[in-house]
DNA sequence: TTCTAACTTAGACACGTGTCCAACCAATTG
DNA sequence: CAATTGGTTGGACACGTGTCTAAGTTAGAA
């Protein structure tokens, strides 16, 4: 497990060809489908290899794991679905709410991809702790923007762990994708409470 | 996967024998012990019903996959581990900080059983499901009780997904299991701040 | 056009999960 | 003591993961 190249990600990358970056761009798009089609319970290193029309040597030629995939496949459309701008927000709350829920219809859009993340996350493929401190920083990232200067240590990590948590059981199927805006919306204004 | 008997963790049951129950109870310890010695990656069913002196078909009898067995486990232990009497605390936060403190130092004394839970409470396993609502359950009922007439639904809501975000981490190596308590102590502060 | 270095591939391998079933004990029960 | 019932077992099976290697391919350089 996790040896090869697998630097993406950062992709503008000493020697990677363009026929490489080619092959990546294509498992990735069948790992994207795939997840959307099949789950990811049932989908396979090799189904995607066979749909992005690669041996499966040379998918884990580019992913060590499919952890590795999934958290790169999260990682990428998350990067792709930039918070929304604090300005727009009439109040700190308000603007930490956009945050979350922006960030739960962003999960909600695409279940399948979060519940397979949440898993993957979990791994410790060297080449997942990469992905996994990028995208935790990427939150914390977002809640401190929406802060501004409320943004405290402590309330920056009591909406981490919220927002974690809530990753946590929608992935357990405790709380469905679809109700996380909701609830975080009440967690939100309660750990804000006299503060903004 | 999933269609045993397997109704254990209520074990006072009807039709299942002495001999059974012997056979659940050798294979829980095997598990705890594999557990704690070569951790959950290398810890296989095959291995852990090679210490309990039983086949794997027989393990596979009462334990419909191996994320049921590590559920089971971690279900067994934090009923073990009932929360300390909220009289004991001088306040409600301080109470509520004396749950959290229990749970993470519970964790932190099985890291490796933590980890293993964690990964496991995301399957869709049907036996896996009814522990998770247990095991949800049992947190709530702490941080309520803790709360006592406080407990209102978006406070429990905030801790118990603040709570179930730093078992994520945990689990994902962000912090570690010795880090929680003090981490849970002041985000619990910020949570209940100009409540108590 | 031919050489060469980089990329891809088939296919086999070791290993774990979870399933199945016929054979096999062991304790009752008659 | 002999059936019968209930629990256990060996062993094979299908399937997925991830690894490895020797043999292709493919492009671009000479």
């Amino acid at each position: 497990m996790s040896n090869q190249l697998s630097a993406l990600s950062q992709l503008p990358r000493r020697g990677v060809s363009a026929r490489q970056v080619e092959t990546v761009e294509r498992l990735l798009a069948a790992g994207e489908v795939e997840l959307r089609e099949v789950g990811h319970e049932a989908m396979t290193m090799r189904t995607v290899a066979k749909r992005a029309d690669v041996s499966p040597a040379t998918a884990y030629t580019y992913f060590a794991s499919k952890n590795h995939l999934f958290a790169e496949l999260f990682w990428r459309a998350l990067v792709d679905n930039p918070a929304p701008a604090a300005e727009d927000s009439a109040s700190v709350v308000a603007g930490v709410q956009a945050v979350t829920r922006h960030l739960s219809s962003f999960l909600a859009a695409r279940p399948e991809m979060a519940a397979a993340v949440t898993g993957s996350l979990l791994s410790h493929d060297p080449d997942v702790e990469r992905l996994r401190l990028r995208i935790g920083a990427e939150f914390v990232s977002r809640f401190s923007a929406a802060l501004g200067p409320l943004a405290d240590d402590a309330v920056v990590d009591a909406l981490t762990l919220a927002f974690s948590g809530a990753l946590l059981q929608a992935g357990m199927g405790l709380s469905t994708y679809d109700d996380l805006g909701d609830r975080l919306d009440v967690v939100v204004a309660t750990i804000l409470e006299g503060r903004a």
